[in-house]
DNA sequence: CTTTTGATGCCCT
DNA sequence: GGGCATCAAAAGA
């Protein structure tokens, strides 16, 4: 939105069996969106200071995915000066960062990805490793964290290949 | 370079 | 009342 967009170059995948999903306890009010049709944005407030975004996901009910990085491709002077000046490779590089420099809120929670402001593009990544979640208190070791190999605006390098 | 710690708001039980 | 899918700053090596 407001011209500003990028690669995703890291991702977290999220499971209703999963201990760690916000929908391992069950619908409520406020993963009511993952529960809902595929294609929308979850957005929730992480340690009361930081927004989140998600891709629900249709495969099943209650599965989502969680946007971790972007590799900033569009609007870079916009992301900036929300950021406050940050080098390029610091600007959406985490899920709170990312969220920021997007200027994604609440008010964007469970809106459809298929419409405007949102505009996603299908694209053949590089290399594209898997590895241990990060950040997570429960099940972080699953290795359902995704990125591409070698990207330089991961939030966190993965290990060796 | 590394590790540690505080800030902070809302959801759930 | 507890917990949390985070970040940035500070301090030490």
């Amino acid at each position: 939105m407001d011209g500003v967009g990028g690669r995703i170059v890291e991702t977290e995948a999220y499971h209703p069996e999963d201990p760690a999903s916000h929908t391992f306890p069950g619908p409520t009010p406020r993963n009511a969106v993952m529960f809902g049709p595929p294609a929308h944005l979850y957005v929730y407030r992480s340690y009361g200071l930081h927004w989140c975004m998600n891709f629900v996901c249709g495969a099943e009910p209650g599965g989502a995915v969680l946007i971790r990085a972007l590799e900033p491709t569009a609007g870079l002077e916009i992301m900036r000066a929300r950021r406050g000046f940050e080098p390029a490779r610091a600007l959406c590089s985490g899920p709170g960062k990312l969220c920021q420099a997007l200027a994604v809120t609440q008010a964007q929670n469970g809106l459809s990805l298929e419409a405007p402001p949102f505009a996603l593009r299908e694209g053949r990544a590089g290399a594209v490793v898997a590895g241990p979640r990060i950040g997570l208190t429960k099940a972080a070791e699953v290795p359902w964290r995704f990125g591409e190999a070698g990207s330089k605006f991961l939030s966190r390098p993965f290990p060796k290949v």
